[in-house]
DNA sequence: TTCAGGAAATGATAAAAGTCATCTTTTTCG
DNA sequence: CGAAAAAGATGACTTTTATCATTTCCTGAA
C-alpha cells in the first residue's frame, strides 16, 4: 500500500468551489499550492491517528474518510465522513491540541496536506477567510449540538432513519425516482454512525426493506420513501 | 420576575480573569463596557429560546444557566452549563445562525450582553482575540466529539459517573476530604445531563451512594471516591 | 403553621437493544 | 480457481433502560 503523490494546482482543483479556501485570492492559493503535498490513499489506510499532534491541515481532493473515536472496549463511533472539498483535522489543529479523533479512508481519496505554519499564514493575513473558518466550525458544532441530543434521546431506529437521510443528503444519487446512498458502507460502519451494534442496524434495515422504505444495490442503499423515513426518524409529525 | 439591571466595569469584573476577554486592552474592555446591559436573572427565567436569531453575546457574572435542546416528545438534553466568565450564545452569533439551543437560568444570575456589532467589532479589530476564541471553540468541540462517543456508546451508569465527575472538575468545593459539587441540580436536570430518564437517574445514584461513592448534602451531591467513580465510567482501566 | 404541589423515591412491567452463537453469502487473495 | 477470511444475516437469550403507577418527602406560599 504505497502512498502515491499526486499533483493539482489549487487554483485548477475540481472541488474548490466546495471548499473553505473557495474565495481566496489566486495569490494566496498559489502560496498554499506551493507548500502542499498530496498523496493517494488506499480504502483502509491511516490519516491520523487518536492522541498524535497535528502538523498540518488535509484537504480532501477526492474519495471518502472516516472520522471516528474508538473507546476503551474498541466500539467506534464514526463523528463525521469528509468528503470532497472537506478539511480535515482543521479542530485539533486550530484548538492547538492532539486528535481527538482518528481518520481512516473508506473509499481510496486523494488528499492534500498544508503544513500548519502556512495554513496559519493565509488566516492571519486574510480575516474574511478566518470569518468564514469561523462560521464553518461554528456551523459544524451546531450539527453536533443536535446530535447530541439525538444520541440522548432517540431510539435506534429513529437515528438510523434520520443517518440514512443525512447520507442521503450528503452522498445521494437521483434517478429512477429515488436516492442511491452512493458510498460504500459496510453494516459495522452504518452502526458506528448511528452508535449501535452492527446486528441491530442489521435487523432495523432489513425491517426498513420489508417495509418498503429502502432497497439494497450492491453494498449501497436506496432511500425509496424519504417521508415515511423522515417519519421513522420522528422529524415530521404526521 | 423583574429584570433588575446592574453595572460593573468589565475592567473591574471579578470573573475577567475566567473570561475570553481577559488579555484584550482597557481601551476595548471600556468599548465593550460602554456597550453593554447587565441585567440580572431569577431562576427559571429564560435568556434564549432555540430557533431565535441571536442579536449579541452573553457574557456570565454570577449564577449558572442551562443551554439545553428539547426534542419533539419534550425530552430535554443538556449540552452546557454556563458558569461566571463564560460566553453563552457565541456559537449561533459567530455561525450566522438561528439559536440551536434555549438558556434558562438554574441559579440566580447575572449576565451581560454585548451587542453583536460591538463584539464583532473588537473581534475583527484584535487578531489576538479573535485566535484565542477560536482556540476555545475547537476546544468546545473536542468535549463535544468526546461526548457523542459517550452518549453512543456508553452505558446510563457510566455517564452518570461520568457526569458526576465533569461536574465535579467544574463546580466541586474541596472539603472534608471529599469534594461537593456545588450546583443545585434538580434530578430531572441530572438526567438532562446524562441523557437518560429521571427515574433512571434516580435509582444509580442511590446505588452509587449504597456503593460509598457519593453522599447527598440536601440538593447537593459530595464525590467521596471519585477514582471509583471513574472506574465506574470506565475512564480508567485498574 | 399548614397544605398544596413539586420533587424524590420505589416497585412492577414492558420494550429496546446488546451479546453470543451459528450459518450463509460475498469478497479477497495466493 | 478455490480456500480462507470477512461481511451479512438470523435466532436465542440477557441485560439495560424506559415507562407508568404509587407513595413519600420536602418546600414555599398563603
Amino acid at each position: 500500500m504505497a502512498k502515491a503523490e499526486f499533483n493539482i494546482a489549487c487554483t485548477l482543483c475540481d472541488h474548490l468551489k466546495d471548499s473553505l479556501f473557495n474565495g481566496l485570492s489566486p495569490e494566496e492559493l498559489n502560496r498554499i499550492n506551493l507548500h502542499k503535498t498530496c498523496i493517494s490513499y488506499k480504502k483502509g489506510q491511516n490519516i491520523f491517528y487518536e492522541g498524535t499532534r497535528p502538523t498540518g491541515l488535509y484537504c480532501m481532493n477526492g474519495g471518502k474518510v472516516k472520522v471516528y473515536k474508538n473507546n476503551v472496549q474498541g466500539k467506534e463511533y464514526i463523528i463525521y465522513i469528509a468528503k470532497p472539498g472537506d478539511f480535515l483535522g482543521y479542530r485539533a489543529l486550530l484548538g492547538e491540541e492532539y486528535y481527538a479523533a482518528s481518520a481512516t479512508v473508506l473509499e481510496d481519496a486523494k488528499i492534500c496536506f498544508i503544513t500548519k505554519d502556512h495554513f496559519f499564514e493565509v488566516l492571519q493575513k486574510n480575516p474574511a477567510f478566518m470569518k468564514r473558518v469561523v462560521k464553518a466550525i461554528c456551523h459544524e458544532m451546531g450539527i453536533m449540538e443536535e446530535k447530541m441530543a439525538e444520541l440522548a434521546h432517540k431510539s435506534v431506529r429513529e437515528r438510523l432513519a434520520a443517518s440514512l437521510l443525512m447520507l442521503k443528503e450528503s452522498y445521494g444519487m437521483e434517478g429512477q425516482g429515488s436516492t442511491l446512498i452512493d458510498i460504500a458502507l459496510s453494516r459495522e460502519d452504518l452502526a458506528s454512525i448511528v452508535g449501535t451494534a452492527t446486528e441491530t442496524v442489521i435487523r432495523l434495515l432489513s425491517e426498513f426493506k420489508s417495509e418498503g422504505l429502502v432497497s439494497f444495490e450492491g453494498k449501497k442503499i436506496r432511500v425509496l420513501e424519504p417521508r415515511k423515513l423522515a417519519k421513522q426518524a420522528d422529524l415530521i409529525i404526521n
